[in-house]
This record gives structure tokens, sequence and C-alpha cells, in this order.
DNA sequence: GGACAAAACTATACTAAAGGAAGTAGTTAC
DNA sequence: GTAACTACTTCCTTTAGTATAGTTTTGTCC
């Protein structure tokens, strides 16, 4: 694996905090999870995120746009439907979610 | 890279969701890379994540250390010296951190 | 011996973020 | 007309985080 500054002084533009700063927020992560397994509707994130608020998933949908790690597609279906999926930047974030994944695993065996 | 499932119905024990409680505070992150290059003393700490508030960086070392991630050791010097080291379970959230900071640095030069 | 200092916190008051319940708008099926 | 579907917004309460002051325990300086 490539050797990576991860500690000391870093404290203007450290790119783990760089990185926290866009995944700190409850449930940035599971949306970027559900995402990763392809587009998504608003209501199927709803869905799958159980116990998610509508204001907290648009609040993060509207995070993630903003920063241009997902885009947002509107269809003129009847009802109208919005179809959220993750930009080139987004999937960038895979190799982040797989390492957390690969950490709860073992986590969860002890 | 081993093949991990990252998306889909993982409700009860998805191990993302469960690595998102660990770091998902503010300010968790980055007291654990400050732990990866060597134990800190509370000081330390304070000193090296310049703004965070004294209650948040106990709140942090205690979760962290009730989690058996890190761990407590107080020396009778003169003051009294407490140090904070990463467990052999907290190291293994380097790979985590590692692909945080190979993501935050990509996005730092765009 | 009294003032002051250092480390590691705790306590308190205040502000920002998240959660929960409910409501809105547009359209269409019954 | 009423219910249902999708994608939200609004309002209010609760929780998380910020800012700063205070506490405790030795010890040195004068």
């Amino acid at each position: 694996m490539e050797r990576v500054e991860t500690g000391g002084r870093c404290d203007q533009g450290c790119p783990i905090k760089k990185t926290a700063q866009i995944i700190e927020g409850k449930w940035t992560t599971l949306v970027i999870r559900e995402l990763l397994s392809g587009k998504k509707r608003y209501s199927q994130l709803q869905r799958a995120l159980t116990g998610i608020s509508p204001k907290v998933l648009s609040a993060r949908l509207r995070m993630l746009e903003q920063k241009k790690l997902i885009s947002r597609t509107v269809f003129a279906t009847v009802p109208v439907t919005t179809e959220y999926q993750l930009t080139v930047q987004g999937l960038k974030l895979q190799p982040v979610l797989l390492a957390m994944a690969e950490f709860g695993a073992q986590w969860l065996e002890q």
C-alpha cells in the first residue's frame, strides 16, 4: 500500500480532516453505501435507511450534490421521480467504505 | 483488493454502519489520526487538535476507551500525566484513515 | 508560608445539528 | 371526492458541540 502521511501537524488542509468534514454527519456514509450499488430514488433511499427522517435525507443529498459527489436527475413521470447517483468523484469514496466494511466486519466477530 | 459487500439490505449488523457509529462524531477521526503516530497525552492532543473543546476531547477519549480502541494510563508524575494509546483493535482503523487520506488528497488537488 | 504554575479534567451556559410529527403540491386511480 | 404516491418542507423538541470558567493535586519560587 502507498505510504500516506496520517499523523502530525496538518492543521490547514489535512486530507483526513477534509474527508471527515464530508462524511462526519449522521447517515452520510449510509447514504453513500446505498448509492454504491447503483442509482436510487428518494423513496428507495428512505426505505433502505430505516429510521432516517426525510429532513436529514434531503439535507444529506443536497450537501453531497453541492460537493459534486452525487448527481440529481428529475424525471417527468407521474408522479415525478428523482434519481440520485454517485459522480466519478463520489465513486472515489468506495475505498473508504470498503475499509470501513472490513473494520466493521472483524469488529462484529470480536 | 478483497471483495466486500457494501450495498443492499444490511439493517441489522451492517459492518459499515458499525464503523460509522464509532467515527461519526465530530473530531473522532482526528483524535485517532493523532494517536496513529504514537501515544499522546491529553494536553498534546488538545494542542494538536486546535479548536477542540476539553469537553468533547474527554468525551471522545472516554468513548474510544470504552470501545477498547484506545488505552488510558495514568502516571504518578507531578502533576499527574495521562497517556492515551491505540490498542491492537484501534490500530485496525488505520486502513480507514489511509483511505480517507487518499480521498482527501485527490479532493484537495481537485 | 503564600503566590503562582502545570496537567487533566469537570461544570455551566449557550448555539447548532438531528429527530419526530405533521403538512404540502401535483397527479392519477377508484 | 377521496385516497394514494412521490418528494419534499415546516415546526418543535431533544441531543450534540462550542466557549469558557473553575477544580484538584502536587511543587517551585521568593
